[in-house]
DNA sequence: CGGCACGGCTAGCAGTTGTTAGCCTCGCAA
DNA sequence: TTGCGAGGCTAACAACTGCTAGCCGTGCCG
């Protein structure tokens, strides 16, 4: 048994990431300083650096675990199925479901992505072209099948994303609607932009 | 005539607030210094002062004409028919509308809010609450009257509006849709949303 | 023609912030 | 018991930033 961690009470890595997450959501990463973090996991500033190495390091970390986590779930959804219609529901519950249980880092994500040095962002926004064109394919194949019937795939596909991230703005636990009603609501909402058939 | 401001090109007060405009979308508004505004406009930080209070100053202005115009476009769209769905439709479009012809103060107006004093923020959080009530009551009433079929009054009216408010994201003048038919098809899209008959 | 206001400019203050340097203590291992 | 590394802390640097103070040239008005 390890009581190592329990003689004094110091701070492991990923606690100052979570600070450091809720800070960079509430007040921006601009506005987060050293000492706010070190503050949120009680410690002096200067002492963050035995465990990370800028401030900036804590900002990609956390978008390259929420691009990660989403990138995955997307791809098990579509992959859970062959029907094109029931894999855009599951990927836009999939979405949804990030958005809502993920709020802070889907916050974070699109709203720091200029803060990111250039070669991070640069890297950052090919992940996220990726998952975009994930979703237009989806579409497509969809009309292409006859199942769908859009005005125009791109503005349709825009419409869809945009009504998941959405979600992070205004979603709450605990309040009318639970993560996965919400998830199945917009699964709807989904198929009605597309006509599903 | 008057051929006053001929002679030296002085600076007037509306180009510093649209360089402002250019650069919060751009860098944000802590990453932008009133050095970066000025050299928009060639001048010296510090003779800004001149013609704007402060920072903040900048930041309030562009924020309020941007919820006026938004709210004033609203008003119009819903005032200029009695049908609901005619109603919700002109609504979508004027939002769009907005979203896509003034994309940087859209951007701006969402992602800076956080950054407006507290009184500031208060008065403009309350002003957007009841453009978002605007739509909710429209979609409450199309419900109400039988036009429209929706799950959920709350996430549609969100779907609504996040729909558009992406827009000012990707909107580009010049390329594949034009504002007025972006603004269409949006407007179709919303129909779809609430199953208007 | 004289003065005054407008609106530039430079200098500089006061505060903030990311990060480094260097010190000290605690607990584990030899 | 002794040594040492992990990980706290304080001090401080260097850069930056909003904003003020104070100066000066230009052009309009009386």
């Amino acid at each position: 048994m390890s009581t190592a961690s329990l003689a004094r009470p110091r701070v492991r890595r990923a606690d100052i990431v979570a600070a450091a997450l809720e800070l960079f959501a509430d007040k921006g990463y601009l506005a987060t300083t050293m000492d706010d973090i070190g503050r949120a996991v009680n410690v002096r500033g200067p002492s963050l650096y035995k465990h990370v190495a800028s401030k900036q390091d804590l900002l990609v970390e956390i978008m390259e675990t929420s691009i990660a986590t989403v990138l995955r779930d997307h791809a098990v959804a579509v992959g859970s199925t062959d029907d094109v219609a029931d894999q855009l529901r599951r990927a836009v519950e999939a979405h949804v479901r990030f958005h809502a249980r993920h709020r802070l880092e889907a916050f974070v994500g699109t709203r720091e992505l200029r803060h990111l040095s250039e070669e991070n962002r640069a890297a950052m926004a090919a992940r996220r072209r990726d998952y975009e064109r994930g979703f237009r394919v989806l579409v497509e194949r969809g009309v292409a099948e006859g199942r769908f019937r859009v005005g125009s795939v791109r503005l349709t596909t825009y419409s869809l994303l945009d009504m998941g991230v959405g979600v992070s703005v205004w979603f709450r636990d605990g309040e009318e609607f639970s993560v996965d009603e919400v998830a199945y609501r917009y699964g709807d909402l989904a198929m009605r932009l597309v006509c599903a058939a």
